[in-house]
DNA sequence: CCAAAAGTGTTTAGTTTACACCCATGC
DNA sequence: GCATGGGTGTAAACTAAACACTTTTGG
């Protein structure tokens, strides 16, 4: 029953990242312009060949440094793998996807062919990086509602304000700043550094920082139904 | 930093399968014994090469008709990329996971070498397996509660307790027959077929009969929280 | 008539949205 | 004082879990 019929494959394996931030109230992902064919000046996603002893995470993370610094790295994790064929013209190319996120604080220098264009409005794309973007805003969209996410967007301090400026961004659509402190807060994601935020020019009310009680990512709301009887909201059982 | 051999690998890529069904009142997963070294009598996940002209879902379909027809298959998803240097002896092998469900109706006849096994006590498997059933079935578990999944684990049709003893088993925890039916009708995932099913020996009222309304998978929770402004549900904005 | 299983009614609890209102600051 | 933005109080809507109770069958 191991005697595949088609001849075993072996094939390149390349790993790409769209890494995304808020930036000027957009979600925006880092591209690069391609030089040479196939597909010169089309934009495409930063990454690259797998290496013989690193895995695909360890891969993508160190390619990721020509471009962004790891330590600006909030959060990176896997999509999916591309592997049509055809995906990419010339020999066989198999992909693992994946989602990088930075904070809307850093602003990393950047190689002159690199370039951050805003999702909703990609420039001509090579391959099929078009739809691995779009998968990385979808997982992003999602997982901002069920888990702590949002650490990785923001930077590590700031006010409500800011922070629904970063969900709105990245959701598409406008978020109110008293739920999403309630909803964060009640989670116990939030917690207040004490210190305030100077009001502008026209004056108000100082806004309090806050910032994410964990860095890492955690599922917050695990069973939205269907959980099990008898607790409050336990994690899934063994 | 870049001594990493980045001479472009070229690794072989294999397809694999956790195929689960509710068999006998537990979450069992399709195995089959190794007989040769490695792993020699370890239990492993049905899978196989990738072949040259078919992309990795085409390829476990493919694979999985030795095992269990395709039209048995309600269910086929990627799980993730397993692809640590040394995950297996020998050369290189980068792995592509998949989740496969079965319903429970169905008794696929199976070669000699393959039988079920109840995921919460597995038998000794081969390689990385054992975390490629873990991520499997808590995908399951995740997907059972924000979307209508529940349509592959289940006959074409069936009573509520006996969807109710399907969810238990996946879930690992009791779940009301109340509640379950309640849920899944709200959200128009259900519709009684008019028969009914007779009572067992002891008597009981006859149990009505449903069937999913959807034969694909479809979110049906998509925000928990964070949701638009002035919609009642709806889906992600553009 | 009683036991058994299925299904419904209703209460309770929890969460989130919406919106009115109060607070603190610059000018 | 008043405009401006920040933050809280509170009501309303919605959802689901829990549980009592009714329905329908076999013996």
């Amino acid at each position: 029953m191991r005697n595949v019929t088609t001849a075993s494959t072996v094939a390149d394996h390349e790993v790409l990242a769209a890494v995304l931030q808020v930036r000027a109230g957009s979600l925006q992902v880092l591209l690069w312009e391609r030089a040479r064919e196939p597909h010169a000046h089309r934009w495409s996603l930063p990454g690259g060949r797998l290496g013989a002893t690193e895995d695909v995470e360890t891969s993508i993370r160190r390619q990721l440094e020509e471009k962004v610094d790891v330590r600006q790295l909030s959060h990176v994790e896997q999509l999916a793998v591309f592997s049509a064929p055809d995906r990419v013209p010339g020999e066989r190319v198999i992909a693992s996807a994946f989602l990088g996120l930075v904070p809307s604080d850093v602003d990393p220098v950047l190689p002159s062919d690199t370039a951050w264009h805003p999702v909703a409005a990609l420039p001509r794309t090579a391959f099929d990086h078009e739809s691995i973007v779009r998968r990385a805003r979808d997982r992003l969209r999602a997982k901002l509602s069920y888990t702590n996410l949002g650490f990785a967007l923001a930077p590590p301090t700031f006010t409500i304000s800011a922070l629904r400026a970063l969900y709105s961004a990245a959701l598409g659509y406008r978020v109110s700043a008293t739920n999403l402190q309630r909803v964060l807060s009640r989670r116990g994601l939030l917690e207040p550094t004490g210190d305030t935020a100077p009001p502008g020019r026209a004056g108000g009310r100082p806004a309090a920082l806050f910032r994410f009680t964990e860095r890492g990512i955690e599922v917050t709301d695990p069973f939205a139904v269907l959980r099990p009887p008898n607790q409050a909201r336990g994690g899934a059982a063994t």
